[in-house]
DNA sequence: GTATGTGCAAATCATTTGCATTCTC
DNA sequence: GAGAATGCAAATGATTTGCACATAC
């Protein structure tokens, strides 16, 4: 899967290491739960993809996951994207950004809810927390009568590095 | 086409009234110097994209620009995609979100920054200003040492429409 | 006049879908 | 078994690109 440039930022916390078995167990068994709840079967394939997705925290998209998936259990692309609909649903996934012209990936379940800052010139993506935003989708959802749902929040400009780079 | 800037939130299927005169006329100057400026030719394939966007206040997508303009003056879509990053560039468009596989733009020059709520029953995109986004914004970027250039912000949910509608 | 922009058609590429085969329940 | 799910290959659809011609500067 694809790098990240989560550990260069300083308010993601460091529960992002691998998850422990046991955390890894619990989060596949909620996963078959779900499947079970909506009559969908709980294939080895579906097995398969939600593990190498809840294995790690990085962001990526279908073609790196196609491809961790190889060695393991190969699993062909039509099924990984049949798959994808089924995990956002059941809350392990959220689709965070759409770059070179295909979206990307992250694990949600169990994570900290977060948002993205993207760096226009080496295009890498951090995270970063702000818990108002929680209190905005809140807020409006009220003042709109929504009923809402989720939130995406996304800032982009120059990081650091690139902003000396440049000019 | 799209709601009013002073609206606090509205359906963007509702009408609104068109720029005036003179205001369309400042803002095709300020697209035509952004043009000049990074040695773009002015043509009259862009202009007219350009006003097509400018006279109006909608979301849209490639294809209802290229049918708006057909009447008018036929571009083709080769040229539409071409000429949109050079709008958003120039900061008179953006995209606003992808729906049913497609992009979707609208107008941004002259107007107060927004964000959006979306339906995920009925597919409506509804507007709304939070100021506090902005402060967010710039307080993340000083925090990570970003240059912040500009943010997204979108809630999604049921309207209170689809609430009563669903279950 | 020269380089840039345009239209057209062909090419890309991510994602979806039809269908025969393989599994889960 | 019956109905779902998978894999494969073909289809789809948005966007991009190559190229010959038109046009802005």
């Amino acid at each position: 899967m694809g790098p990240r440039a989560e550990n260069q930022m300083s308010s993601v916390k460091k529960v992002e290491e691998k998850p422990a078995a046991g955390e890894l167990a619990e989060e596949m068994a909620a996963f078959r739960s779900y499947l079970k709840a909506k009559g969908f079967r709980v294939t080895r394939e579906r097995e398969a993809i939600a593990e190498a997705i809840l294995r790690n925290h990085e962001h990526f998209d279908v073609d790196e996951l196609f491809m961790a998936l190889r060695s393991k259990k190969p699993i062909s692309k039509a099924s990984i994207y049949r798959a994808i609909p089924l995990m956002i649903e059941s809350g392990i996934l959220a689709e965070v950004y759409l770059e070179d012209g295909h979206m990307h990936y992250e694990k949600v379940y169990g994570r900290e809810h977060h948002s993205h800052l993207r760096c226009l010139n080496c295009r890498r993506i951090f995270e970063f927390s702000a818990p108002e935003l929680a209190q905005v989708e809140k807020r409006i959802a009220r003042q709109e009568g929504f009923k809402s749902l989720g939130h995406k929040f996304e800032i982009w400009g120059l990081c650091s590095h690139c902003q000396v780079e440049k000019d």
